[in-house]
DNA sequence: GCAGTGTGCTTGCAAAAGTTAGCAGTGCGT
DNA sequence: ACGCACTGCTAACTTTTGCAAGCACACTGC
């Protein structure tokens, strides 16, 4: 193959490596790669097959699409957000409020990054207003009282269940951070130990 | 390589080379593949590469994430979590991060419908288990009064979710920035850059 | 200084993917 | 009968992927 069609994949592959705080033998070992192999990958000079890219993306805790899309196997076209609309609101997996949370959310990406684009100076914080604003239609006020206060503690519900997920993806943020630094010192205790053997086994 | 794991591959190729009224050489040809090659793979003999694959769906028209799914390089069984996963990792209009914080909340939703489903008793919360009873017994409304407190509480937790994960990415960001590794990192970086270049202007 | 450990990379090689040249069989026209 | 075109496949070969062994360098502790 005169010029390998890797895309950004090894740039990529490195920096999510880094990312994650792990050495390139680190990784190699995680992910059941050889290291060198591992090293001429993110040096653009092989071309992996999508099984050695699953391996990687599972070793690095990330999705095998998003290194399928830097290694040009998916084709990343949407413009629009009209499929990752339609994508989350035809999911049989999660129910309705899930899907009004992804889309709110995926929405207030959107806009902070148009308005990025914009280069306007963007506010503290730019999803909060369009949040309240849903949240007061929502109210409907003029309805009965009853009605009113029964809302209003569905929402508190709501609050309490999206508190609970905000600090589990918190947690999780701060597990994985801290994570590869143990691993980091875990592995290399392991290493430490496979390299005597390793060693003992050469010299024999 | 003793087993292929090409799963259904073959026969499904075949079977849609057939269905498109293309004798094997006709179908190598528009694929810009050779026809004993096809003939391999449909016999289960190779497992060609993503590449192959995609040139083979665009000769036969068809998606080449079919191809994927049938070549187990995409998973079928989790299809639906798939068009999702694929959706939001292709979108344009937002970044890597936002698109990983996206996945994180769809799948802790998935899970916690899955948990929801299986009706698995978690021991280790106590706390967690009577709030999503408590849901779910809203949706088959058995008792009016305490079923609409709860739908209403739910919802406001779903509008707080947007507001706390937003918070969460921002402080995501900044601890990013703040994170002084990656001033180390960067160092690295720059050693990497000068070393590689080194070794391409010996590899020419 | 040394030894030990870690890092990323080079080199040679085996295995697998993928191609080229050609074979055997089938159907059709003369 | 023959020749021709088409079919799918075999076998030898080439190219690429992926690995094992080892190198050079950096860092740390004695």
């Amino acid at each position: 193959m005169g010029t390998l069609n890797v895309g950004n994949l090894g740039e990529y592959l490195r920096e999510q490596r880094r990312n994650a705080q792990l050495s390139l033998r680190q990784l190699a070992d995680a992910a059941g790669v050889s290291n060198p192999y591992l090293s001429q990958i993110e040096r653009g000079l092989r071309k992996p097959s999508a099984d050695i890219l699953q391996q990687l993306a599972k070793a690095l805790r990330i999705s095998a699409e998003t290194l399928y899309v830097q290694a040009g196997i998916l084709d990343e076209r949407d413009r629009d957000g009209i499929e990752v609309r339609t994508a989350i609101l035809t999911d049989a997996a999660i129910n309705e409020k899930q899907k009004q949370v992804l889309l709110q959310i995926y929405e207030s990406f959107r806009r902070e990054n148009a308005a990025a684009a914009d280069a306007v100076p963007v506010p503290a914080r730019p999803p909060a207003p369009p949040r309240r604003t849903a949240a007061r239609p929502a109210g409907q006020g003029p309805g009965a009282g009853r009605a009113g206060q029964k809302k209003a503690a569905a929402k508190k519900a709501a609050a309490k269940v999206a508190d609970a997920v905000a600090e589990t993806v918190v947690a999780r943020s701060r597990a994985l951070k801290a994570i590869p630094a143990r691993e980091k010192q875990h592995n290399q205790d392991e290493r430490v130990i496979k390299r005597r053997e390793g060693d003992d086994v050469v010299g024999a």
